[in-house]
RNA sequence: GGCGCGUUGGAGAAGUGGCUUAACUCACCAGCCUUUCACGCUGGCAUUCAGGGGUUCGAAUCCCCUACGCGUCACCA
């Protein structure tokens, strides 16, 4: 068989070589050491924790190297496509703080390494695979779906390997003549890479993360070229990530299965492979079950859902490091204030096992990260957040910018600040007391308080009510009543002797608190009274009497 | 079914032959502080590293077997 001549007769238009692409695309000028990474999303409009999980991996790794970091649209299957999904992945990244030093851009790209749409890349994939025709590393495959289900369910029923093989690969040895013939006929064909494995050799590839791997090499002989001329994401990785210098590929573990496939086509390329970097599987527990989170049962998967939640970017991102490096949590005791991306990330602590994922630990870096910030930042990024997904609320908080900023230091002041806060849209039900608006009474009085004694204590102590009052004073008066109602003073004497009280001094604040704010957690009551103003707390009161 | 990856408390995990009576953080529980809730503080929470065998004076760490979980086997990525 004649390879240059069958070349030829399968991209008789490609006229660029191997070499006019190593060319356009020499080695990135770097210093020593330095790391080229990148993300490759499918513009499918999902875009998912895992992305962000690998982008942050890859970041770190680049930025602190004094390499580079890519973004590369993988829209090779047209069919998955959706209108806008390259701007939901970059609007995506860049709220969530990842910054690409070239790639794919809103209107259009940067960088000298492009095109970075795959689809636009379709001129090199095939002068690559035109290559490998000329060297018989490749060939023309005719069989149809129907031939290849079929082959599929012969190799069930005799209990052999699934896929294009051996004496399965019909199409391995056609002869010139029969390709033309097909060709001629104007049948649809797809590119195959002729394996040399069989599949008794192992090969051994290091993984940054997983360390020296022994696996398998491939003897499938997998698809290069779809027969729109478009490559599969195998033969696409290979040759972006040469042809991009990308040094390492940090992706997600399902490709492990297919490492071998790679590993081989970069050798038959004669290129030098990238350190891969395979990272473990986010999980959750579904019941008693710990599966992989799901794109369509879990709404958490989607980052759509942190930016609709109002969770802070800076949170997420010290939670993903909490989880890729464990140490980052004793980094951060040990250097509080300090930016995050000053953290010693290292690519083999993370770990290989699957991690679930915590929205619990997630809530406590938030709640750290929010109580670290002064009123007038959290007054912004609350505002921001609240314009898009919580317009009433954001119209209140414009309305007096001043007293947003003291209600929400309210209680934070001193060396122990509360923490009440951990995202945008918990923030605006943890304050919607402070506004008429937003107020709601819930009935969440002490239960061993009734009805009569609550309107006592009300009543006492609305008729006691000085708003000139400091707060000693002020809770003078509120002791006062407790006592003259025969309540404990102290909360430990009720506990004690629960039957000689009617309660404790407790129960006596909370329901004057339960009938200022709503509810029994909330700060310091005296605090709050004098945020809302003697007319509102009046008023709150004596509807709650009525 | 083949191939591969994994398995240290409820969670993230540290630990790669003796510094470990298994670090740290979250969660949980108890106590303290406190006008509530929170915050903070103190203490508790794996006699044991999936199970079983072996190597060794000594094993979570090395070897073998088993079990379980997960991934993958497309002209999807």
């Amino acid at each position: 068989m004649d390879y240059q001549k069958l070349a030829q007769l399968l991209f008789p238009d490609i006229d660029t070589t191997r070499e006019t692409w190593e060319e356009k695309y020499p080695p990135r000028m770097l210093s020593a050491g330095a790391k080229v990474t990148r993300i490759g999303p499918s513009p499918t409009g999902f875009i998912h924790l895992g992305n962000l999980y690998n982008a942050l991996i890859g970041e770190r790794l680049a930025h602190q190297s004094g390499g580079v970091f890519f973004l590369r649209i993988e829209d090779t299957d047209n069919k998955r496509e959706v209108e806008g999904a390259v701007d939901v992945i970059i609007r995506a990244m860049d709220f969530f703080g990842v910054k690409f030093d070239e790639g794919a851009t809103i209107d259009g790209e940067t960088g000298a390494y492009g095109p970075y749409r795959q689809r636009q890349r379709k001129e090199i994939y095939q002068s690559m695979a035109k290559w490998l025709v000329e060297q018989g590393k490749a060939y023309p495959c005719f069989c149809t779906e129907e031939q290849l289900a079929a082959m599929r369910e012969q190799q069930i029923a005799q209990k052999l390997n699934f896929g294009y093989y051996g004496q399965w690969a019909a199409c391995r040895d056609l002869s010139y003549e029969e390709i033309e013939a097909h060709l001629a006929k104007g049948d649809p064909f797809v590119l195959r890479f002729r394996s040399d494995g069989t599949g008794e050799h192992d090969i051994t590839v290091f993984d940054a993360i997983r360390g020296e791997l022994v696996m398998q090499e491939n003897y499938q002989d997998f698809v290069l070229l779809k027969s729109d001329g478009i490559p599969t994401y195998h033969f696409a990785h290979v040759v972006d990530d040469h042809l991009m210098r990308t040094t390492h590929v940090v992706r997600g573990e399902e490709w492990l299965a297919t490492l071998p496939m790679h590993v081989q086509l970069f050798d038959t390329m004669g290129w030098q492979r990238p350190i891969y970097c395979h990272t473990a599987v986010l999980e959750k527990m579904d019941g008693e079950q710990r599966r992989k989170l799901s794109k369509r049962k879990d709404p958490e998967l989607a980052l759509a859902y942190y930016q609709a939640e109002g969770y802070l970017p800076t949170a997420i991102w010290e939670y993903l490091l909490t989880v890729l490096n464990s140490n980052y949590e004793e980094w951060r005791i040990a250097n509080p204030g300090v930016d995050c991306h000053q953290f010693p990330f290292r690519e083999e602590k993370m770990s290989n096992s699957g991690t679930l994922f915590d929205l619990d630990k997630l809530r406590d870096i938030s709640k750290e990260v929010i109580v670290a910030m002064p009123a007038s930042q959290i007054y912004d990024e609350l505002l921001a957040w609240a314009n898009v997904y919580n317009p009433q609320f954001a119209a209140l908080l414009e309305q007096d910018r001043d007293y947003a900023e003291r209600i929400i230091d309210i209680g934070r002041s001193g060396d122990r600040p509360r923490k009440d806060l951990w995202t945008w849209s918990q923030a605006v039900q943890f304050l919607s007391f402070y506004y008429d608006e937003t107020f709601q009474q819930e009935d969440d009085y002490p239960a061993n308080i009734d009805q009569e004694m609550r309107r006592e204590i009300l009543t006492a102590y609305l008729k006691t009510l000085d708003f000139a009052d400091d707060n000693s004073a002020w809770f003078a008066k509120v002791k006062d009543i407790a006592q003259k109602k025969g309540f404990a003073l102290k909360p430990k004497d009720y506990k004690k002797n629960p039957d000689q009280y009617p309660g404790s001094i407790v129960d006596v604040s909370n329901v004057i608190r339960v009938a200022i704010t709503g509810r029994q957690n909330s700060p310091d009551l005296w605090e709050i009274s004098q945020a809302l103003g003697e007319k509102r707390v009046r008023a709150r009161i004596k509807k709650q009497i009525d």
